[in-house]
DNA sequence: CTGTTAGCGCCTTCAG
DNA sequence: CTGAAGGCGCTAACAG
């Protein structure tokens, strides 16, 4: 009677159901539901759960996922859209926001940003279906593509959070301190007696990069120095780009003494630059860079730089996801701890003589 | 009519259903459906079929998923479980195996495998219960729990690839002919005039670990080395590793002339630990290693490696895992295009005199 | 204390 | 050519 079909090809579909557990037990399913789902409201009798619970676990019963979550019109699913992922920042992003939506018995769905801006058409409307709880939108860029899923998300309703990323009217966003990082390093490079600091900036778009620009130019100020007199060459992410951009710094004259790079792989890119061109780091000019990496310690030299939380960033990020969605309206977050530290190594020191 | 209760907060839970067009088209939710999923079995009066799709137009519709996937015990979404997600060949398998999933119309779920094998209790359930229409198992390493989780994923059911990981029992897998990577990074010193060629492995429940190892072994029996003469340093995917380990190699007499080494982290580690001690690069002593990266090309010396076809690699286990949930059963595959080739640049050299 | 019932949103026979 | 109805697996309101 359970089910008929003598041997039909066709294999049930779910192993066992809710049901199944409810007949094995000689129970109605509606207390199976209460019982496994430890419903507080429900009394029932110690003998009755006993039966319940023994039946689920001789025939090995996990609630089905989709019945669940179409019954609840939720998926406890979040997903994040990230640019870059080979880049270590974004990785550390990825990694603490797996963990915590984890924590929280979230799955996270992960989408590359390029991709899935780029083919709004293709990949967009694959999570904008009810097949999500929350967005965690990370990266600094703004383009018309993701402006346009902006639109499209806001007006599906669908709660998200920008990440690292501070637009007007992209609200709540949950940032770090970056000015105050970039400033940090400023301070490190001024108390070493620099005052010819020059900065490879990020792409004007990207807004983490002209937070880095304005807190460089805040360092400059705050030491008395004309910012006028600082040099700033732009980049990318990528080391080639910021190998170009010093090589562009280390023609100015007079030369500049120190160098702050807004991402870490720039800074490699800055290194290999100065050493190809016979320019000591730090006896020529001093280097150093926003954001850490173990691999900093083992570059030649080893690379100063100012350490972000970002793991808590992403962590905070996923909770105030949860809150929104929980239908708090909360502000955007600012994370102030742990603050900024700058990490001194080999490749900044004191001004040179001549 | 539609939507009684005057004004309670209970906002509607899906903005527009397939109801909700059917009604304004003034037909049945099953021409609707019909039509929009393109049914070719289904004819309809052109009429009829504008009537609905401009009415879905106007509403917005978008098909909801987790009804549809209810409805066909399918969730379009995949599962990659993935370990040390900071390291550039892992994001380049997690960007490809994204792409290509979201090429196929299908979500990509992340997690990572430290996180999800050991808290098994935690976050693997997540997982289990109709979420995931199969998983993408990345990473080499062995533990209890991995193993415990691939129990529990055979006994489900659910289709699996595993990603660059050969392991008995594992089945299907993609992987790529590590071996014969390595085995031409050492064919391009025996080349160069080396004989004394040292290898820093990877840790030995790592199957790709041991597959280089495997082939930097035959690529000395090829040249005719003594395999006997072969010095191996054990090291993780560290750098602090990589260097400690080229530390003990740059410690034995006769000293090897080339040592190459199983990961592009650790070699960043052994490329400083030489430094270091005084050994010129590749004066002293050639370094090459495994896997490719922009950030090589900038490091002092820039580094030898071999490229392998990662990103073909996971879009090629996405297939092949497609391939396992529309009921074939491919046997395990091992990628031979494109091929390995040796990126050769400064810190490869000659042998020294001496 | 427990069972019955009514859907969540969709697709798909089966009738008309 | 189109509509009505049933059910995917689960939970919650309402009866007993």
């Amino acid at each position: 009677m359970g089910r008929p079909r003598t041997a039909k090809p066709t294999a049930p579909r779910q192993p066992v159901r809710l049901a199944d557990v409810a007949e094995r037990a000689g129970v109605g399913t509606s207390i199976v539901s209460r019982v496994l789902n430890e419903d507080p409201t429900a009394s029932v009798r110690p003998e009755t759960r006993e039966r319940i619970l023994e039946a689920a676990r001789n025939l090995g019963y996990r609630p089905h996922f989709l019945g669940r979550a179409l019954r609840a019109t939720r998926s406890t699913t979040l997903a994040l859209i990230i640019p870059h992922l080979a880049d270590t920042v974004n990785a550390a992003i990825l990694r603490g926001a797996a963990r915590a939506a984890a924590a929280q018995g979230y799955a996270l769905l992960v989408s590359d940003a390029d991709d899935f801006l780029a083919g709004a058409d293709a990949a967009a409307p694959l999570l904008l279906d009810g097949r999500v709880d929350g967005f965690l939108l990370a990266g600094g860029e703004t383009s018309d593509t993701a402006t346009r899923f902006l639109t499209d998300l806001r007006r599906s309703a669908i709660p998200f959070v920008a990440v690292n990323r501070r637009i007007a009217g992209v609200e709540p966003n949950v940032s770090m301190d970056d000015a105050l990082g970039m400033e940090m390093l400023v301070r490190h490079l001024v108390e070493l007696g620099h005052r010819r600091i020059a900065h490879i900036a990020g792409p004007e778009e990207a807004d983490t990069a002209r937070r880095r620009l304005e807190g460089y130019r805040r360092g400059l100020r705050a030491a008395g120095l004309r910012t006028s007199s600082s040099a700033v060459a732009r980049s990318t992410l990528d080391e080639s780009e910021g190998h170009a951009a010093m090589e562009r710094l280390l023609e100015l004259r007079p030369r500049p003494t120190a160098v702050v790079v807004w991402s870490l792989s720039a800074a490699v890119g800055a290194l290999a630059a100065a050493r190809e061109h016979g320019i000591a780091v730090p006896g020529d000019v001093s280097v150093a860079a926003f954001h850490d990496a173990p691999m900093c310690e083992f570059l030649e030299p080893s690379l100063t730089t100012v350490r972000m939380p970002l793991y808590e960033l992403s962590q905070m990020a996923v909770q105030v996801l949860l809150d929104v969605i929980a239908g708090a309206s909360p502000g955007n977050v600012v994370l102030d701890a742990p603050a900024p530290s700058v990490v001194v190594r080999r490749s900044t020191g004191p001004v040179p003589a001549a």
